[in-house]
RNA sequence: GCCGGAGUAGCUCAGUCGGUUAGAGCAGCGGAAUCAUAAUCCGCGUGUCGGGGGUUCGAGUCCCUCCUCCGGCACCA
């Protein structure tokens, strides 16, 4: 059985969730989804990322410890995957004790390796934030952005990883394996950015005490990235208690992550590996950004956010993942918009899924008391239906989820249009054309099966509901075909996606 | 400035290694049907494929150049 790991980034728990972790979140639940059905081995992790200056301030102007207000906001992060039918198998948190005693184990090793050393950095630095600024929030006139007072020139020793020694292992990497990051414009990227020449970086911070300890010199903790990063690897170690499932599931399969955080994922990432000497990750697949409906970036002073939400309130959990990856094209940036949501769902989802159900279910009612006829389906449509299977798993082990959407709902209108070329309600009125008929009602009741199961990763709650009215809540894609005859009679099924909500 | 991306029908976009009359969905107009959540199906497009130049038997697809827009430019997570 192949295994399949795939990973979301870890949600920095300074921020309330929004949009954009639920749209990284639910690609990434697509593909899990999809590998179980194919019956490998899968793991699917997310989680929080913890550490760092950015939580230690909030928490300080908020008079709580910074563990505090980790603890509640990493809660709501939680608490967001079942309201989005996320199906992780583990939920990380960098404060988690296994992990950071895991990641001081490796970067122990990256140390032991040499990659390391010494050095002095040199930064702008706000006494009053007791921290270096970089450069592109410095404010005019050479100001902190928090506290608006004039910087001063510091310097702080901390521990370096030597990134620039790591150049030509990563160019190597990028020509030996040209789907280590994907989509290709993004590879490109990296790959422009490593050979623009690797500056060494600090992995340690001497002030700042809300992290990962570096076990070689106390007084620092890591720099939040090199404990972020390992998360991926640490959480295999303790995910289930007493066992280990490193061997099962390292190195990962993807790495899901938006192009924010390229750099991080494309280079640092290998190279950290690397020094530590563990296998690389397969494949880094970086998605684009969802922007408001003005197609410019969603902000709250723009009023153009769309919020996730108010689409689950009004339409429910499988719309929102539904219209995320069928309406803007996984991999590239699009616009998104509450009425575009609502076109997508009425017009797709209850128009074309939800009537096709409704049709089928009804007519084998009407014209069978419920029994779908014991007789082959037709051929014409087992030729349409022919390698549906195996076009949608090449595609979505490329991540080209919304193309593989695609893919199966050209079989959902292939349906509907089979019912208005075979008008079943007029065969129904010639006794002399039963087995017409008959045959007619296998084909959609196993057409709709069959568009249901491949349709369950992008719309879980709706597909088993809709499987369980069919009598045939098999998920695997083995039987995913007309011919494997899996639905025996059919029940009643209120309207799937109910319009006016 | 440098790097990356985008510019294709009213709108949103797809076009893999260059190859038959450039496609889809939506919206619009016309029609058919009545099993179904009035849901479906069929028909209807004279698009300078951002401008210009080049390579080629042949370019939306490769090269050069220009214009417009978006993003990034390391110690911010």
């Amino acid at each position: 059985m192949p295994s399949f790991y795939v990973t979301t980034p870890i949600y920095y728990v300074n921020a309330a969730p929004h949009l954009g972790h639920a749209y990284t979140t639910i690609a990434t639940d697509v593909m899990a989804r999809h590998h179980r059905q194919r019956g490998d081995d899968v793991f699917f992790l997310t989680g929080t990322d913890e550490h760092g200056e950015p939580v230690a301030d909030a928490a300080k102007a908020q008079g709580l410890e910074p563990k505090e207000l980790a603890d509640r906001n990493a809660e709501r992060f939680q608490a967001l995957m079942p309201r989005l039918e996320v199906s992780n198998d583990f939920f990380i948190r960098t404060s988690d004790e296994p992990h950071k005693r895991r990641v001081q184990e490796v970067l122990e090793r990256v140390h032991a390796n040499g990659h390391t050393y010494k050095g002095m950095y040199e930064g702008w630095y706000c006494p009053r934030c007791a921290d270096f600024k970089v450069e592109n929030e410095i404010l005019e006139g050479n100001r902190c952005p928090i506290h608006e007072i004039e910087l001063v020139r510091e310097q702080e020793e901390n521990w370096f990883f030597r990134l620039s020694s790591f150049q030509g292992d990563l160019e190597r990497l990028y020509a030996e394996q040209p789907n280590f990051v994907m989509p290709r414009e993004r590879y490109n990227e990296a790959l422009a950015f490593i050979q623009s020449g690797l500056q060494d970086i600090p992995m340690s911070r001497a002030r700042l005490t809300w992290g990962v300890q570096v076990p070689w010199d106390p007084g620092h903790v890591f720099y939040v990235w090199f404990d972020a990063l390992l998360n991926y690897y640490t959480a295999l170690s303790y995910a289930r208690d007493g066992q280990d499932l490193t061997e099962r599931f390292w190195p990962a399969d993807f790495h899901i992550i938006g192009k924010d955080i390229l750099r991080f994922h494309t280079v640092f990432w290998p190279a950290m590996l690397m020094a530590a000497g563990l296998p690389l990750p397969e494949h880094v697949f970086v998605h684009g950004f969802l922007l408001g409906a003005d197609g410019r970036k969603m902000s709250k002073s723009l009023g153009n956010v769309l919020d996730p939400f108010q689409v689950i309130e009004r339409w429910g959990t499988d719309a929102l993942r539904f219209y995320l990856l069928r309406d803007v094209t996984f991999g590239g940036d699009g616009a998104t918009s509450i009425d575009a949501v609502r076109a997508r769902y009425e017009g797709e989802l209850a128009n074309e899924l939800g009537n096709l159900a409704s049709r089928t279910i009804a007519m084998i009612g009407r014209y069978r008391d419920g029994t779908v006829p014991s007789v082959d389906p037709d051929p014409a449509v087992v030729a349409d239906f022919e390698g549906l299977v195996p076009s949608v798993s090449a595609l979505v082990d490329r991540a080209d989820l919304t193309p593989a959407l695609e893919e199966v709902w050209r079989r959902v209108r292939r349906l509907n249009r089979y019912v208005e070329e075979q008008a079943p309600w007029q065969l129904a009125k010639d006794e002399a054309r039963a087995a017409e008929l008959d045959r007619v009602l296998r084909t959609l009741a196993e057409g709709l099966r069959v568009v249901t199961v491949l349709l369950w990763p992008w719309l879980p709650e709706s597909a088993e509901k809709l499987l369980a009215a069919l009598g045939a809540q098999d998920l695997s894609l083995e039987h995913a075909r007309l011919d494997a005859a899996r639905v025996g009679s059919v029940a009643k099924l209120e309207p799937l996606f109910p319009k006016h909500s």
